[in-house]
DNA sequence: TCGAACTTGACACGGATCGTATCAGACTCT
DNA sequence: AGAGTCTGATACGATCCGTGTCAAGTTCGA
């Protein structure tokens, strides 16, 4: 049914603190789809609100909010600051749980190996970037970074 | 009877089949260092024994060994199976200590830190390599790779 | 406006991990 | 000979993690 044994480790990363969640103003996010039976035509919309995240995700809510409240993931809001979990969040949290799952990490170091994640994408980038005008050096960067995300059995694509 | 708790790496290849360490005969594993002959194998020019690495370390002998049963270390062996902790070995250790202590990973993180920086490493190397010709590209590897070590908290020496 | 579903924080549980500790029996090295 | 190390096995107390529940308040579609 749902998870089994995870590893260890709880703590920081978290927004300063307030008794209630202040709402973003007229923030415009498209309110989440009505609860229809039929996930296909859910998972169409792109944006879903916690349960239905849940759901697709097959993992418990109080997992998805803990994983908010660690950092590891940073879900949008309705106005009324309902949570949204786009596409996106969706494949971080299939990441995380991958990670945690199949490589054994605790939560520190999911926020580790995403840390590395986007610093090694970013720094790809600018190699990238430095190297604009020896497209033969570009392409060296590309292919070994590549080969880098790979070595660490990490989705290339995000 | 080895690890089943986790699929993690077991590996220190051992004779099979026998009871005990088994001597590699006489030419088995010798000590980190070459010369052996000249004083204790035990006090050679920062090598040592399980028990004083321990105390140098301030950490339990059995940590040391779980480590390496884990695959985290590979201390070098005396002809007679002993562990030969080098500077290089007391080092690593330093290192895993810094990632599960300081920055809260598991074991399981610990290893995969350690392979991706393995894999920065030889990636910043290749890369390196295959920009022989071209030393403007290979300064803006060099600099870049390092800025990534740095960003993980990592010390760029290893 | 009603009610279902959401928000928050707090607390607790069972299982797993980790460092530490101990045991017995065999072996190493001074 | 004796102190120290080797092996595997077992066990302990903390701690972590996913899950579950509770109360009290809020949001939002119908």
């Amino acid at each position: 049914m749902y998870q089994q044994p995870r590893p260890r480790v709880e703590n920081r990363a978290r927004t300063p603190g307030q008794t209630h969640p202040t709402r973003p103003e007229t923030t415009g996010l498209a309110p989440a789809q009505p609860a229809a039976e039929d996930e296909a035509v859910i998972e169409m919309q792109g944006v879903y609100i916690i349960s239905v995240a849940a759901r697709i995700l097959e993992m418990h809510p109080q997992t998805l909010r803990k994983y908010e409240r660690l950092g590891l993931i940073s879900p949008g809001r309705t106005i009324g600051m309902l949570r949204l979990y786009s596409a996106e969040d969706i494949k971080k949290v299939r990441l995380i749980r991958y990670l945690s799952d199949e490589l054994g990490l605790n939560l520190a170091g999911v926020e580790f190996a995403l840390a590395a994640f986007d610093n090694m994408s970013a720094i790809k980038q600018r190699m990238s970037s430095r190297l604009d005008g020896i497209p033969t050096a570009q392409q060296v960067v590309q292919e070994e970074m590549d080969l880098l995300f790979e070595s660490l059995s990490l989705p290339v694509g995000r």
